[in-house]
DNA sequence: TGATTTCTGTACGATTCCGCATAAAAATAT
DNA sequence: ATATTTTTATGCGGAATCGTACAGAAATCA
């Protein structure tokens, strides 16, 4: 029994809209993205927007919430597969340049690593949503490391989250897939010994 | 004998201008910078500085180029100390993480992987320089891996590179020094084999 | 059915931003 | 000394950006 909202009923899903905003402040970044062009993208009128989300500032800061909240959600539900240090930091690795090579035009990396970090200088508060992200991924990356039964979970998890970040950067400069797959195996080499293929 | 210039001599140092120019751009990235502030950065009136560099986008460019030359002399200039893997790969980092801290404000960290990379999804030219500078960045710390006697130098280099590029994201996010040197000496471990302190 | 509430979209004003045109200033060549 | 050349500085006009006010549309409650 949901009792239905009093007056005139939406007409767009607010996580959709905010989606789509993402996708371009992904692309873009902050400064770079006006709000025609995120009114365009979400298909809402810049009014809708703001009343919505508030601000262009707002609206940023609530894509970075949602994509905070969500690489932490599918890092825990990587632990449930129990893989050696090996493999979950290959398939870790893996899986971030699948995310990092999408995009409408071209590779487009994270919304974190290549716009936020960027918009961190000039907005204090960017810059603490970007610190709470990086700590989120280094503790998640260690506690899959220690669940994994590796040596130095904290240490080598610092290092794999590196390792995301500048593939991040580097997507973003068009490295080919293969690059950063040839990456991702010294990586994971390094961390768990080369791979034991029968 | 240098022949004079024929008419009115510059008033500013066209080098000096853009290394503040670099300062602002770094800061706030190519979208978050108004000529307005790279006019009050540099101290000259905008006509002065289209004359001198044209319009944003190139005066951009030659940023960047100017730090990439900058980046591969340093590396070069790093291989004549001689030094062996590990105290190469901490050094090289730990000067890396001294310039990433600097800042009018705060930590600003790298010009190319902190506001190049943003702009690179829109401009074409800018992703290609990004390219370029991770190139030579990727040769030049093999090159001097190789120099030291690394077993697998182009594999440890990307690394080693990519913990650059990651040092730059987590030092604009506020990490404290302190942090980012615990990455670095990590990083040694795993390159070269943990310190040997008598 | 009529009133109320909420959402949607057009339109506007204020501000910022960019590039350039024009005039003043400073040096050299004749 | 005068003319020429190049740089510097003020200011203008067009374009874009942001936020919001206002009127129209769509749903529920009485």
């Amino acid at each position: 029994m949901t009792t239905r909202a009093r007056g005139r009923p939406r007409s767009f899903d607010p996580d959709q809209a905010l989606r789509r905003a993402t996708e371009r402040f992904r692309t873009y970044g902050f400064a770079g993205t006006s709000l025609d062009e995120l009114s365009e993208a979400t298909g809402l009128a810049r009014p809708s927007l703001a009343a919505a989300f508030g601000d262009k500032r707002a609206l940023y800061l609530a894509a970075i919430d949602r994509l905070t909240a969500r690489v932490e959600r599918q890092l825990r539900s990587l632990g449930e597969l129990g893989l050696p240090p090996r493999d979950l930091v290959e398939r870790l690795l893996a899986g971030a340049i699948d995310l990092y090579l999408t995009g409408t035009d071209g590779p487009e990396g994270c919304l974190i690593i290549n716009t936020a970090a960027t918009q961190a200088a000039a907005d204090p508060l960017v810059r603490d949503k970007v610190a709470a992200f990086l700590a989120i991924e280094d503790a998640r990356v260690a506690e899959l490391l220690a669940a994994a039964g590796s040596s130095a979970p904290e240490a080598q998890g610092r290092l794999v989250a590196s390792v995301l970040h500048s593939l991040s950067v580097r997507a973003r400069g068009g490295a080919p897939r293969a690059e950063l797959l040839a990456i991702a195996r010294d990586c994971a080499d390094l961390i768990g010994g080369p791979a034991t293929t029968s």
